[in-house]
RNA sequence: AGAGUGGGCCGGGCGGUCGCGGCGCCGCUGGCGUCGAGGAAAGUCCGGACUCCAUAGGGCGAGGUGCCGGGCAGCGCCCGGUCGGGGCGACCCGAAGGACAGCGCAUAGAGACGACACCGCCUCCUGCGGGGGGUGAGGAUGGAAGGGUGCGGUAAGAGCGCACCGGUCGGCUGGCAACAGCCGGCGUCUCAGCAAACCCCACCUGGAGCAAGGCCACAUAGGGGGACGAUGCGGCGGCCCGCCGCGUCCCCGGGUAGGCCGCUCGAGUCCCCGGGCAACCGGGGGCCCAGAUAGAUGACCGCCACCUCCUCGGAGGCACAGAAUCCGGCUUACAGGCCCACUCUCUCG
RNA sequence: GCGGCCGUGGCCAAACGGAUUAAGGCUCCUGACUACGGAUCAGGCGAUUGGGGGUUCGAAUCCCUCCGGCCGCG
């Protein structure tokens, strides 16, 4: 299991083993094709994300390469002031052979459902950038 | 021109926007500068450095290595050579000590190493069914049959005798040596293979591993030193002798993934000169070249290389693969490309 | 970072230097029995012994190397 370091302004990082399992375990599923996303709301000020990529998603190079791809698009495409989270992403084998637009449009529409794009309270926020 | 052998190297480049880790600096909720994966970072198959523990010594055992010389901190690695095998050749391959220390080698076969005769051959006897003796040349068995080839010899044969080729012993010459060459002796004794089967011989090996190990903060309460010792238990590399600890008394002050150190400057790398056939070594000068701690390198765009496709302007692709204490090797994976030396065949001049 | 075990037909597996078609069971196929099926009986198909290389006369077995899987310790 990897954990990825994020944008230190507005997304942390989640590393404990014991976060992580309480995540996994009540947290809301959002599924995906490169991957499944829980969400729980978060601990902490800000949001924190947590990347899993098993072997079965592949070797270093494929899982490190899936791992940050995740954490940039969570970085550019979550909002700075959205209600902060606790998210755990666990990658699946087919991460490894999607390019860079695909994973981009089905972790967005994952973070879409989640309400992570938007701004509490306020007017709608289209997420495309 | 074609086919091939050996060695070395590269592993897309430049620029921009956003983002990450280390270090340095500044006017420090940030900014600026700078550096930021590999030849294999991999497998973890060997060897070390380093750290802690153990070190009275000895015996048994276990594992590894195995032609010679050199290189190296060391190695099971590398270089050079010897011998054997393969290739027309350049070259390539070889765990390459010992089989009169022992033991074993299925089936077949007389016999697989001090034993022996199934067929055959020769000879003698005969009551013509066969029997006695000689032989190991031929056949048969087998992966392998007690040196090989030839001539002589003989009843038939056989190192029975001779010559040559091995083999072995001794000497001489060359070589540091493995070994090679030459000369002589030996067939009464001694002549096969397998030791990546056990085994013998020689040499090597204390145990763990950076989660080593150390420092600091905090809580339940544990450790260190000295003295005494029967059994039991545990530890010391597996076992034994042996040694140490657990037990009692006295004295003194502290162990765990939270943080910090270890943590990256090193048997380092590049250039030049010198020594050496070479591996490599010596000297001089230049350079600083990742240090994360759930673990930093990503995303997008433009231009130029390279490859493929086609509608000639575009589209797609661009290997194997990601540092975790650090080095030296080995092994394995790898799109494509470059350079050097050499060999064979054909053609032309 | 250390250390160990395993890989044999579709499945479970035996043989650990010795020939042979690499046992045996389940499954599957064919036949018998039955009105049909099951059970039973008889016969049969099915193997690069994880891949490659080496040692040997001979390798599933010994050695080297790679691949895959499982487990233990800190």
């Amino acid at each position: 299991m990897t954990s990825a370091p994020t944008g230190q302004t507005h997304l942390g990082r989640l590393c404990r083993g014991s976060e992580i399992r309480n995540v996994l375990r009540g947290g809301r599923h959002f599924g995906g094709p490169a991957g499944v996303l829980k969400v729980k709301p978060g601990a902490t000020p800000v949001s924190r994300l947590c990347v899993v990529a098993s072997r079965r998603v592949g070797g270093a190079v494929v899982r490190n390469k899936v791992r940050r791809r995740i954490r940039e698009i969570a970085r550019r495409e979550i909002h700075p002031e959205a209600e902060p989270a606790d998210m755990v992403f666990r990658a699946n084998h087919r991460a490894a052979t999607m390019d860079f637009e695909s994973i981009y449009e089905a972790f967005t529409r994952q973070l879409r459902k989640a309400k992570l794009l938007d701004r509490p309270r306020k007017q709608q926020w289209t997420g495309e950038g």
